[in-house]
DNA sequence: CGTCTATTTGAATGTACTCAAAAGCGGTGG
DNA sequence: CCACCGCTTTTGAGTACATTCAAATAGACG
C-alpha cells in the first residue's frame, strides 16, 4: 500500500520502524478514475499528494476558459496547489486525473505533525521542494529563450514517456503553445527526419 | 554586519546564542561593485548569497548572445545557481551586481555543516524554497497563460520597487520579451491612462 | 455503430520580433 | 562645467511565428 512512499522516503532520510508505523498510520489513500477531480479550483487543497499509481495533472483555466497545465504527475511524483494546501486558501489550480489513479494523501494537520515530531522529515521536504525549484527554473528559462518546437524537443528529451501518456493538447497546453501548434510541430520534425 | 540574514533566519526558527556564534563564524561578506561578476556562467558555485544592500541579476546568455534573466535579488533575498551549487558543477548562469552590492557568503562545506550541526536550518531552508517554489510556479503560469503587457502589469503590481532598479531591458528580458516590444506596452499603457 | 473528443489542415490575423536609426540619459574627462 | 562617448530607450518598417476560426479527419469509448 505504502511501499513506493516508503522508497521515496527512504531515498532522504532513514526512518526506526516506529516512525514508519506512527508516519504511515496518518497516511490515506484514494482511487481516482479517469477525468476525476482530485482538487477543484476554489475549493481548499487539505492534503499532498503522492502517485502511487496513474497519472495526473494540475491546471489553471483562464477567463476565456483556455486550460493552462502547471504540472504532469506520474507514479512516485508529488502533485498539489501548493499555496492553497499551505494558506488553507481557495485553490487556483485544478487537479485530475488523466488515467485512473490510486493516490496517498497527507493531511494538511499530518503534515504539521509528522514535520513537528519526525524533524528529519523537514530535510526530505527541503531536499524535494530545492530539486523542484531547480527545475521550475529551467523551465522557466525555457520558456522565455526558446521556440516552441525547441520546447518541444526539450520535453521529449526529458520525459520521454509523457508522450505516451498524456493527450497531445495538454502537452501543447503544458509548452505555452496551442494544440495546432504542437500538431504543425510535430508534422515539421517528422518530415526532417 | 550579519543583523539582516539573523533577522531573517529568526522570522523562521530560534537559534541560541550559542548556536547564532557557530553560524555566524562561518559567514563571509563580499562586496562588489555595479556591474561586477558575483558568479560566471562555466564557474562553480561555491556560496549560497544573501543579499545585504543593493541589487543583482541571474540571467543565462544563449547561443546569439541574448540574455534571460532568471532572477532578481535586492536586500533580504538570496540569490545563486542552485544547481551548480548542490552539485559543485559549472554554472548555467551568470550572476552580477546591478547596484553596488554587499552579499553575505555561506560556503557549500557551510551549508552542510550547518544543517548537520543545528538542523533546525533544515526548517528555514525548507520553508525557503516552499515559498520560492509556488512563486515560481506562478510565474511560469503567468508566462504560458498572459500576454506580455499583462505580464508587465503583474510584475509592476507584485514588485513596484523594482521598476527603478533595474534597467528596463532586463525587465523586458525577465518576462520574456525585447527591449523593444516592453518600450512600446510602456506607450501604450501611458496612453491609456 | 454512432457520438464525442482529439488531432490535423487551411486561411487569415495578430502579436511580438528583427533590423535600423534616432533620441535620451548618464558618466567621464578635458 | 560642459562636451563627448557609450549605453539605454524609443520609434519605424517589414517579417516571422504562433494564434484564431473553421472545417475535415481520425480515434476512443460506450
Amino acid at each position: 500500500m505504502f511501499d513506493k512512499l516508503l522508497k521515496y522516503v527512504a531515498k532522504y532520510i532513514s526512518l526506526t520502524e516506529e516512525e514508519t508505523a506512527f508516519f504511515t498510520s496518518l497516511l490515506k489513500v484514494r482511487l481516482l478514475r479517469k477525468r476525476q477531480y482530485l482538487l477543484q479550483a476554489g475549493d481548499v487543497s487539505r492534503n499532498e499528494y503522492f502517485v502511487n499509481s496513474g497519472c495526473l495533472r494540475a491546471y489553471t483555466v483562464d477567463d476565456k476558459g483556455m486550460e493552462h497545465v502547471v504540472q504532469f504527475a506520474i507514479e512516485e511524483w508529488w502533485i498539489n496547489d501548493l499555496y492553497s494546501f499551505l494558506t488553507q486558501t481557495p485553490a487556483a489550480y485544478n487537479i485530475d486525473a488523466v488515467e485512473d489513479a490510486e493516490v496517498i494523501c497527507i493531511g494538511r494537520d499530518t503534515y504539521e505533525l509528522v514535520l513537528e515530531k519526525i524533524p528529519k522529515f523537514e530535510r526530505m521536504y527541503r531536499i524535494m521542494f530545492q530539486s523542484s525549484l531547480i527545475t521550475h527554473q529551467r523551465r522557466i528559462i525555457e520558456n522565455i529563450s526558446l521556440p516552441a518546437h525547441e520546447r518541444y524537443r526539450l520535453f521529449l528529451e526529458r520525459y520521454p514517456q509523457f508522450e505516451q501518456r498524456f493527450p497531445q493538447h495538454q502537452i501543447a497546453s503544458y509548452l505555452g503553445i496551442t494544440p495546432e501548434s504542437l500538431s504543425r510541430i510535430r508534422k515539421q520534425l517528422a518530415e526532417k527526419g
